[in-house]
DNA sequence: AACGGGCTTTAAGATTATTTTAAGATATCG
DNA sequence: CGATATCTTAAAATAATCTTAAAGCCCGTT
């Protein structure tokens, strides 16, 4: 998932970015409300997380730009301000939620996946669906009506980064950094051996998809 | 996308140059302002980055005399002054955004691409528009109404770029270098044979324009 | 320290999509 | 009408990918 955190305290930004890049989520980082805007436009973020009191542009004004311009990306805002106006406020500028200053960790991530679950990015708190599969992020599995299969820690990384992103055509590298790092510099099938390995599971299963490839680039989910 | 790159230190420029290729941009570079303003004169650039400090002419000043001109290409400008002052004044100056030195290759990415799509050159972050059909830069799919179809690598190289410049007749020499890269000296028919490829499925697709040949030169896309 | 099981990697041959070649058909121009 | 350029199609050549089996590795257990 891609989280853009539009956040001017650096130290906390930093601190953040790193958490949620444990977490796997993908993170861009600005530093002022203009550039939260101008990042946002490209309309390629799951998520944004929006500061309020920030330089040139704060964070309602970030807000109802966006809005007004019809991208929807879901927004959690993080804010110093405490009083509930404020909060309303937010909500009432098409914010999905709001969390205070200080936060701790544990509760800006539960609030991050409950957004992205009621936004249909994750199924329930830890799933993610495509066509009639639910990869569960829990227990690196893979269910359909079929059944649930258990899958390896290479397949399940490979599998993941195609259901975040299931429209594009997921590139060898992006696929081979995800799931064997950055100096990877394979010269050997693996990657084509665990798509293999993916598309007999999935055949088991019953899928309503399939993992197409595209010579010369990488492999992208497809409805049957 | 063209991309003007004004840049005196040589060895950022051919950083850059480098990266942005491998994103596809077609890169010019220049290494002072006076030849930066006349290159951005030519107006046929859908993006300018322009470093500051330079001989003969400043950034701001070629920023100044290009948008006198009423030259409205995008401008990114590229410094190591940190003042907000000067990010201030580039912005005053008619600049469309500003990266301080050193800044990172995707910050930098990210930046060129949320220019581009305000200035409406990027229909989303990855779709290129002509008439009816849409090209799909992360699916390497082209869709209309009635569909979407896969292309191949060569496909797409071709189709994409007579997308980008769709005014233009595309010669053979670019579409070939585009295509298949330098050394290739075509005394083949390989360039024909995909443009039929390519008609055969715009019909299929019931596209709102053909590809028109222009004896002796190339190919243009022309509304039916 | 040896064993076993599961996961991962390597390797090789089979398969398939893409790209190239080639040749006859069709169009354009002076 | 010739001469030249382009179009279309099918078949051949090439290169990417698929699949399978076996080998290697890691880790917990004995």
């Amino acid at each position: 998932m891609r989280i853009l955190l539009v956040e001017d305290e650096k130290e906390l930004s930093r601190a953040l970015a790193k958490m949620l890049a444990k977490e796997d989520y993908d993170v861009d980082c600005v530093y002022d409300g203009l550039d939260g805007l101008n990042f946002a436009m490209t309309n390629m973020y799951d998520l944004i997380l929006l500061d309020i009191i920030m330089p040139k542009l704060n964070g309602f004004e970030v807000l109802s730009s966006i809005r007004a311009k019809k991208i929807d990306t879901p927004v959690i805002m993080l804010t110093a301000l405490t009083s509930e106006g404020d909060k309303v406020a937010g909500l009432d500028k098409g914010a999905d939620d709001y969390v205070a200053k200080p936060f701790s960790y544990n509760e800006l991530s539960a609030r991050i996946r409950a957004v992205l679950r009621r936004k249909g990015k994750l199924v329930s708190d830890n799933k993610l669906e495509y066509g009639n599969a639910s990869l569960d992020l829990t227990r690196y599995s893979l269910a359909t009506e079929k059944g649930e299969i258990n899958l390896t820690a290479k397949e399940f990384e490979l599998l993941r980064y195609m259901f975040e992103y299931p429209s594009f055509v997921a590139t060898k590298e992006d696929l081979i950094l995800k799931a064997w790092g950055f100096n990877s510099d394979f010269e050997s099938n693996n990657l084509e051996v665990y798509m293999s390995f993916l598309r007999k599971k999935l055949l088991h299963l019953e899928a309503s998809f399939t993992i197409e490839s595209v010579r010369g680039v990488g492999y992208r989910l497809s409805s049957i």
